[in-house]
DNA sequence: TGGTATAGTATCAATTTGTATACTAAGGAG
DNA sequence: CTCCTTAGTATACAAATTGATACTATACCA
């Protein structure tokens, strides 16, 4: 697991601290994304690549170690050459989904520009 | 609105968007928190302060602000002396509670230290 | 005249996050 | 012998986020 300073004080003022927890696991900046994409089923890294092209390398490796760390995410090394690893949600992870589709349902309703957006 | 340059290319490589979208708009550091804390209510900025110590006085005017940008949260502010602003959640923001109470569910129950959590 | 309270700003420093580029390993193809 | 592939690491750097501290305004209270 990672490191979770909190920095909460004996003082018992943790009230909102479920939505931080839950935030602070699937909140990085292309987790919910991965995750996403990984209901559906297994993916390779160069799958995340491909989907994602805007992520690039360090930071897709880094997301996938942390969700890794935290048990949502399952990494299989496969030996083989060219090497092949998969990702796939864990037990744990999977219990996320509902979350993450209540975002994709949410997120397809409200953006404004869903199609195309791509400015100038 | 808050800028959104997202760096797509015109691939058509969106799918994740939905769910990138949703986190842009209450991924940040405390704003899941914030609106938690509004679902029951109006607050004022030094209910934040209080409920959330870890806070400090500037990320809580600026996520509240973005939040403000963001058509989520509305502000209003009475002259009086002392000052006093109250911050709810607009009707825009209200579709937001499910997922935020999904997340506090989610984050009760999967806790480790759940010590001390929700009163209610 | 000074202290209290609220809701902030302003400024700078520190931390975190992200990008770009080059590099590795290992086996097979040419 | 060199290039190709995949799934990364290593390094250097840039940008964004967050934190610490001090400061502001205004009216009331003593």
């Amino acid at each position: 697991m990672r490191d979770r300073e909190s920095g909460y004080g004996s003082t018992g003022d943790r009230e909102g601290c479920p939505v931080e927890y839950t935030l602070d696991v699937i909140g990085g900046k292309w987790k919910g994304v991965l995750l996403y994409h990984m209901i559906d089923g297994t993916k390779r890294f160069n799958e995340f690549k491909r989907i994602c092209p805007s992520i690039s390398q360090r930071m897709l490796t880094l997301q996938l170690r942390e969700l890794e760390e935290d048990g949502i995410v399952h990494r299989e090394v496969f030996h083989q050459v060219p090497p092949k690893v998969e990702y796939s949600l864990t037990e744990f992870g999977q219990t996320l989904t509902p979350i993450i589709l209540l975002m994709k349902e949410w997120g397809s309703k409200f953006q404004q520009n869903s199609e195309c957006s791509i400015e100038s």
